[in-house]
DNA sequence: TACTAGATCGGCT
DNA sequence: GCCGATCTAGTAG
């Protein structure tokens, strides 16, 4: 069990999006749900970042829907999309920067029986379960029981947070471009863990 | 296995 | 109205 120590501090997060989100593979990220914790390791994530970034929501300054994404880094930004869709996000930079790195899969670690109950309303029963749980970002936020309600939070308190995890030597890091936005799509901001199969779609 | 379309709803035009 | 940092089911090959 992680102590309170392996947290990772607010200065952490003080980055620009897109030299974090690298730095974010291999992270744990925690989740307490009643008396359960859920964790994963960060496999996939991609940077959005304020300027030059017309895919970002921050572009185009700061607004009631994504005034969240201003906070200082270290906050925890959810969005809602598509109808039934939650995204989640890492505020960084400073504050009023509007930069995040969204999470798009993880690999899950502990609690799986109840992100499994989140998710499908019944077990993992094999391997492709246990992918399909969490390798997209609707897919972990539903896993983990990821809502607005969860908008905001610090990710030094301790609802939901974030600890050092494994380190991924830079060669085991792929660099791609980002899916699934219509505008810049040609920035090479998103990262997985290469050989992992937690991630949404290979590079 | 690969591609296509429908679901579904809050916020912006 | 329209669109979206998505997911799933369905059809074709």
């Amino acid at each position: 069990m992680k102590t309170s120590s392996d947290i990772l501090p607010k200065r952490f997060y003080s980055k620009k999006a897109s030299e974090l989100a690298p730095k974010l593979l291999g992270k744990i990220i925690h989740r307490k749900l009643g008396k359960a914790v859920l964790s994963g390791m960060i496999t996939e994530v991609e940077a959005y970042e304020g300027d030059n970034d017309s895919a970002s929501h921050a572009c185009g300054g700061m607004k009631n829907k994504n005034s969240t994404m201003f906070a200082v880094g270290g906050t925890f930004y959810v969005y809602f999309t598509y109808g039934n869709h939650h995204c989640c996000n890492i505020v960084t930079g400073k504050e009023s920067e509007g930069q995040a790195v969204l999470i798009r899969s993880v690999q899950p670690l502990s609690g799986i029986d109840i992100m499994s109950m989140n998710r499908f309303q019944r077990s993992c029963e094999n391997q492709k379960d246990m992918i399909n749980l969490t390798n997209g970002p609707g897919k972990l936020c539903k896993a983990f029981a990821i809502t607005r309600n969860e908008n905001g939070l610090d990710l030094t308190e301790d609802t939901i947070w974030i600890t050092q995890g494994k380190k991924i030597p830079a060669k085991n890091i792929a660099i791609s471009k980002r899916i699934g936005i219509s505008k810049s799509i040609d920035f090479p901001w998103r990262f997985t863990i290469a050989d992992n199969p937690f991630v949404s779609r290979k590079p």
